[in-house]
DNA sequence: ACAATCCGGATATTACACGTCCAGATTCCC
DNA sequence: GGGAATCTGGACGTGTAATATCCGGATTGT
């Protein structure tokens, strides 16, 4: 799974925690999880084209949620970022080889193989869109209880003025971090925060 | 979800198939569906690692099946050929931009974005280790009948020579097949064959 | 008018799945 | 014993997709 799943969840809550239908742009975002700006807006881009956020253009515009964090499930997300297909992808090796002779049989049977990796996904797909981004938001806040308050502290929120700079480093040495390898693992237990 | 996965299903129950403690030579396997030969040998060296495979060397080895189909899972041949990482990979943006001030809070509590996607995969494995090689086996031959008996005649098994010739075509024109375009998507259900 | 922003495509870079090849070890058959 | 067939494990090459950047165009606020 791509990691723009991460950085789109993160920016949905990020968004809701703000507590302020203002947009928020591209490059904000950015900053406030040091990510490449140009390749967040990509991920962004697709959350708007799935519905998920709006996108206003102009000197003021930015991004916002398009509903409630209710009604947005994580299957949603995943689905904008990832794409609709499945991840066991069919080759149709049957038909190959030995398998190759007459076309007479093994036409339009549904396949053992394939259908028992289907239930399988469909399991997962259900799982998904079981929670919803609030119910991701209400486990983290049970974590951390003033969450939402530092992140409106940070994005300057509060001040009527949006803060004509930003309060921390803002981005400077961002990209060119080579995600953590997948081998090396590191931490095993799903890490801090919420 | 990697090819290899489809590859190994259909050489387990081939092996199955067979009903034939004889071990079957990585050649035979990837003729038998048309498979880069020296590639398909990798996977199947996954599988005997992970003690689904037996292999024995020598002029007469090959594979076969280290216990019967139905101790073998759908997770335990994904696990073999995939590895064991989870599809999410937490990145810690969390830990970037705004929220890399203080080390003081925010450590050592559990992500609620990872444990959600947890919770998915989960389900996922739940449903893969439910599913036997000899479940799906069962639904295949439900399917089509005459199976078994077609591959134990393609492999020449029952005479008790090895058959000298490879029945069919053998392997000629096998690689170079680009797996079928991931957009294009062609035909939507399940496909054919057992 | 100008600046900030989104939009969408083109392009570059990098990681990894895919595939080949080779030297070594083991076993079978003559 | 010698040769052939096979597995083992690693190095290596290849091609595609994920990652990341860039630019021209459109839209909007000041
Ligand atoms: S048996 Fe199923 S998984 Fe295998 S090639 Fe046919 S359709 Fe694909
Ligand atoms: S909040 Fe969860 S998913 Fe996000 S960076 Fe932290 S541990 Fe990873």
């Amino acid at each position: 799974m791509s990691e723009g799943v991460e950085w789109a969840v993160h920016c949905c809550l990020t968004l809701a925690w703000l507590e302020d239908d203002r947009p928020v742009s591209t490059a904000r975002l950015a900053a406030g999880y040091e990510l490449p700006p140009a390749y967040l807006n990509k991920q962004l881009q697709a959350l708007a084209k799935a519905g998920i956020l709006t996108s206003t253009p102009g000197v003021k515009g930015g991004f916002r949620l398009a509903r409630p964090l209710d009604k947005i499930t994580l299957m949603d997300v995943v689905t904008a970022i990832e794409g609709p297909d499945e991840a066991f992808q069919c080759t149709e090796i049957r038909q190959r080889g030995m398998g190759a002779e007459g076309p007479e049989r093994r036409f339009r049977v549904p396949c053992a193989v394939a259908s028992a990796m289907h239930r399988a996904e469909l399991a997962w797909r259900r799982a998904l869109a079981a929670q919803t981004l609030a119910d991701v938001r209400a486990e983290a806040e049970g974590h951390v209880p003033g969450l939402g308050e530092g992140i409106q502290r940070w994005y300057g929120r509060g001040a009527s003025t949006p803060s004509p700079a930003a309060p921390a480093g803002s981005a400077s040495a961002a990209s060119r971090r080579p995600r953590a390898s997948r081998t090396s693992g590191a931490s095993g237990a799903p890490p801090a925060t919420g």
